[in-house]
DNA sequence: TCTGGGGTCCTAGGACCC
DNA sequence: TCTGGGGTCCTAGGACCC
């Protein structure tokens, strides 16, 4: 087992790509986020630091961004590059000779040994070499460490955390500054008195699992601690499910709308599905009712299948498991892999 | 005209079985 | 006198992350 990891983390990544083959926009405030019509439905993918200053942050509706950063550019998400461009980064990673582990399209820990700091540097330096982007290096004993030490090196720096240093940088933050703790459970901890990471990490596990859960519990302590045995591990991912779904700029009223609707999205999924030639066991339909309701029902195959027709054929079924017939804003379809 | 799209994992309740 | 108890599977929903 290596004795340090590192995770790499892009700055801006997006907006970072874009501003690449726009140079006029270096310095400006840029939004990337749906297909670039900020008066449309949509959020913001990545914002530019210069955007950020304004308020614009991943998540937030295109229409807030374009309230709160009048003057930003706004630009259409362009997947099929950023798919490139990681290519390219992830490549470059991998030219160390470590074992490189990819999260998303601008992530990667990387299992080392020696000096980190040294090593960090070196990546940073190639990466800005070989692309032309910027990354901060996080540093730690694990992947949890590493990944949070990095919010603390952006942008462009490096940041090493260790379990001696956790607490002095983390004791007192919010617990939702851990990774896999939100709003939502950062807010139930507060209802049982804890409020920051060092109180989580003193709290009893057997307490929370009784509130959270078996798994959850007990792991939400060890993660306050800064705990975390997993491995870097670059084992090629294999999904467990694929899926297609689509925000209609105009809510569907009539149900003939929804039905051809599902049944196109199952069919593409079908067609995404179709080149690496696993079954798939499950279909699941995901209906988003105006204002925001969204429910989800599913369908087995009677028979693990591959062919379209098999799939929009349980979609369709699926679909008919939904009794209410109120406008639609959002149709999803997902095909879960066999076994 | 607030609130994308692509995923993963966990929980809880009911069915079912011994 | 109440009417076990545990295990597993299925399903819908919740939460989180990039």
């Amino acid at each position: 087992m290596a004795r340090w990891v590192l995770h790499v983390d892009l700055d801006q990544f997006i907006a970072a790509v874009e501003v690449l083959r726009h140079p006029e926009l270096r310095g400006r405030p840029v939004v990337v986020g749906g297909d670039g019509d900020p008066t449309k439905r949509g959020v913001v993918s990545t914002g530019s630091y210069e955007a950020r200053a304004y308020g614009v942050h991943s998540g937030l509706p295109l229409r807030t961004a374009a309230r709160r950063c009048p003057d930003a550019v706004f630009l259409p998400v362009d997947s099929d590059l950023y798919e490139d461009v990681s290519e390219r980064v992830m490549a470059t990673l991998r030219e160390f000779g470590l074992v490189v582990e990819v999260l998303g399209w601008d992530e990667a820990f990387l299992a080392v040994d020696g000096d980190p700091e040294a090593l960090a540097r070196r990546i940073r330096d190639r990466v800005r070499a070989a692309t032309g982007l910027e990354c901060t290096v996080g540093i730690g004993e694990n992947k949890l460490q590493a990944k949070l030490a990095t919010g603390f090196g952006k942008p462009a720096g490096i940041f090493r955390l260790t379990g001696e240093t956790w607490f002095e940088v983390l004791g007192d933050r919010p617990a939702d500054a851990l990774w896999g703790i939100g709003a939502k459970t950062a807010k139930r901890l507060r209802g049982l008195g804890i409020g920051t990471v060092g109180e989580l990490a003193a709290a009893d596990p057997d307490v929370l699992a009784a509130e959270l859960g078996p798994t959850t519990g007990p792991w939400l302590v060890l993660l306050a601690q800064g705990r975390d045995h997993s491995p870097v591990s670059d084992a090629p991912h294999v999904p467990r499910s694929r899926g297609r779904e689509t925000t209609y700029q105009h809510d569907l009223d009539d149900w003939q709308d929804v039905r051809r609707e599902v049944a196109r999205l199952a069919r593409r999924v079908a067609h995404d599905v179709a080149d690496d030639g696993r079954d798939i066991g499950r279909v699941i339909v995901k209906v988003r009712y105006a204002p925001f309701i969204t429910r989800t029902h599913g369908r087995t195959l009677e028979a693990p299948a591959t062919a379209a027709d098999r799939i929009e054929e349980a979609a369709l079924a699926a679909l008919d498991r939904f009794t209410e017939r109120r406008p639609v804003r959002l149709l999803g379809v997902r095909a879960e892999f066999a076994r």
